[in-house]
DNA sequence: TATTGTTATACTCTATAACTATA
DNA sequence: TATAGTTATAGAGTATAACAATA
């Protein structure tokens, strides 16, 4: 071991991409270890979260938040949706569109993944200061939601 | 459009491993794109990077500070080597290692696509001041090698 | 016995294109 | 024509297990 950071890559380690890439890695791992319990995983925990406060988003507004496309929500929706997390319905203005909906069984397991996300993350960080974790939280939504169109 | 951020998954706002997830996905997508002119990706270069400035990394070492399975690192120097940017050398001292190292062709094509990827990243990130840059060249190596064993 | 590289396999994720039904 | 959802498919990334050569 020793340290793997300080010997390789000096070229990387002031690459913003390498590190984000490196933390969403170990961060990924972690969260999917976490829900592995709750049957989910972090990507169809997010999916949940878009509709778990009681919101109905469109399959789309999903696929634009989550940044996924389209066909990919499809596959996590019929997911939860087969182990009843969430509902489909029929857009009433527009019928093209189908509203998702987070049914009861479906708020009751995303509390308790969340709380396991949260105490994974915890853990993960422990050794931030909790001025780091401030500043962590103003700065990488500048970088997940960035004005420049992507 | 009209700025998804604010409407959908409050719960998510505050999750650091979704807005790294999201930050890198935005990152990686268009780091790919820029390094498509080098018929290199994201994952290639960081390999081609670890050898690029002279060492010689063992795959076990390239793995473990790209945190790579070793056998991905296989088919990933394969790749790099197919097309003479980098050599394998059995180790002098343990010959079950092998050291692989970078060829003039690869240190070439690496100086070329590092700048292809600066540039792309100083577009990404026009909006964020010099800073906020500076913060998250901090803050990102603290997330990426975490003192607690991942 | 343990470790390096390798092969193989299966699964997840990503990226496209095309189709349907609505608008 | 354009958009929401869907289906299908291929390619890239991830995770494991097992093996040969070497330590």
């Amino acid at each position: 071991m020793s340290s793997e950071r300080d010997d390789l890559g000096a070229a990387l380690m002031d690459d913003l991409s390498f590190l984000l890439a490196r933390a969403t890695a170990i961060s990924m791992s972690a969260g999917n270890r976490a829900l592995t319990p709750f049957g989910l995983r972090v990507r169809s925990y997010s999916v949940l979260a878009t509709c778990a406060d009681g919101q109905r988003p469109t399959q789309r507004a999903i696929a634009d938040y989550l940044r996924l496309d389209p066909s990919q929500v499809v596959a996590l929706v019929d997911d939860l949706e087969s182990r009843g997390f969430v509902q489909r319905t029929v857009g009433a203005r527009d019928r093209r569109s189908k509203a998702i909906s987070c049914t009861p069984a479906g708020r009751e397991v995303f509390v308790g993944a969340r709380e396991a996300l949260k105490e994974a993350e915890r853990t993960l960080h422990a050794d931030l200061s909790p001025d780091e974790r401030l500043a962590l939280s103003a700065l990488l939504p500048r970088l997940a939601f960035p004005t420049t169109s992507e």
